[in-house]
DNA sequence: TGCAACGTTCAGTTTGTATTGAACGTAGTT
DNA sequence: AACTACGTTCAATACAAACTGAACGTTGCA
């Protein structure tokens, strides 16, 4: 891996940690987005100088999150990993997941708590009426994009020609 | 503060560290959503149980982060906390701050790396315009959503006469 | 059956960072 | 001026999670 390449994947490391997942997993996501062909576990683990079991934990991790995706050749024992070629959508939906947890968490206080202020229920009230409506402009938007990319590919294949 | 509402402070505490981000600023963001006046730093670290120096740290990562607002009081040396009246925006915001970053450094590497596979270009193409286009339609439903929050101040304001 | 090449698991180590207690700076008060 | 009541900062600690190396289970092959 050149010095360029390398300086990329390091970065994603930095950016992944900084929401709080594993720096490899970064390096490995940054590296298989400049990846054309899928990688083997053993390539990953010597391009980003880790651990089999590292790239093992992590590539399983991030295809758990719908960021990697794994694939098979017939008579190849070898597990091959590449990004997802519905990442956006996928990572997307992962964050949905993720706010909806924060949401429930906040409706079943509503629920069992006894609150007293009537301001207190309302800025609950909000919060998961907000989330609701965001969750689904959202899902919305992202219909619609995914329409548009089906038509953005054919015109893509039909430049080809 | 009661068994049921430490319960969810916890809770909150838990899904903020799976985040990334400090238990303990979790566990604050959740009693202050249950809060119905401001709360001073003191009054933090005695409810939560932890030193002043974390609330103080805290507080002010909240703060900066556009989730706690800072409110001071005439005659009174004390900094009080309570959660962002636009929590919802802000929350979004910050978000797209984050996807900015990543898009940013994709960007650059497009830029800056001599990326030899068409199928490599066209992802990162891909990844950029489908985060542009997402930030915008979010942006929209954002400001659909706060025009409908003043009718519905309103509305609310008339329900009480 | 023995061997080699996989991916996974697990105990142990390392590393980063959250958290704390104490020291500090500042601004009011007597 | 001394004192008190704040919030902040900083060095030290505690803690959690990433990461590793070795052991393990499985599968294909000689």
């Amino acid at each position: 891996m050149d010095a360029a390449t390398s300086q990329f994947t390091d970065r994603m490391g930095l950016l992944f940690e900084a929401e709080g997942r594993p720096r490899i997993a970064g390096r490995m996501f940054g590296y298989l987005l400049l990846s054309d062909d899928p990688r083997s576990l053993d390539q990953l683990a010597a391009s980003l100088r880790v651990s089999k079991a590292s790239a093992s934990t992590n590539a399983r991790l991030l295809a758990e999150q719908g960021v990697l995706e794994r694939v098979c050749r017939p008579a190849d024992r070898h597990d091959y990993y590449h990004v997802a070629p519905d990442l956006f959508s996928q990572t997307m939906a992962e964050r949905m997941r993720r706010w909806q947890r924060f949401t429930e968490t906040v409706r079943e206080a509503r629920r069992t708590l006894p609150i007293r202020s009537e301001r207190v229920r309302a800025r609950l009230r909000g919060y998961e009426t907000a989330y609701a409506y965001m969750v689904g402009a959202i899902g919305e938007a992202l219909e619609r994009w995914e329409r548009g990319a089906v038509g953005r590919r054919v015109a893509s294949a039909e430049a080809k020609r």
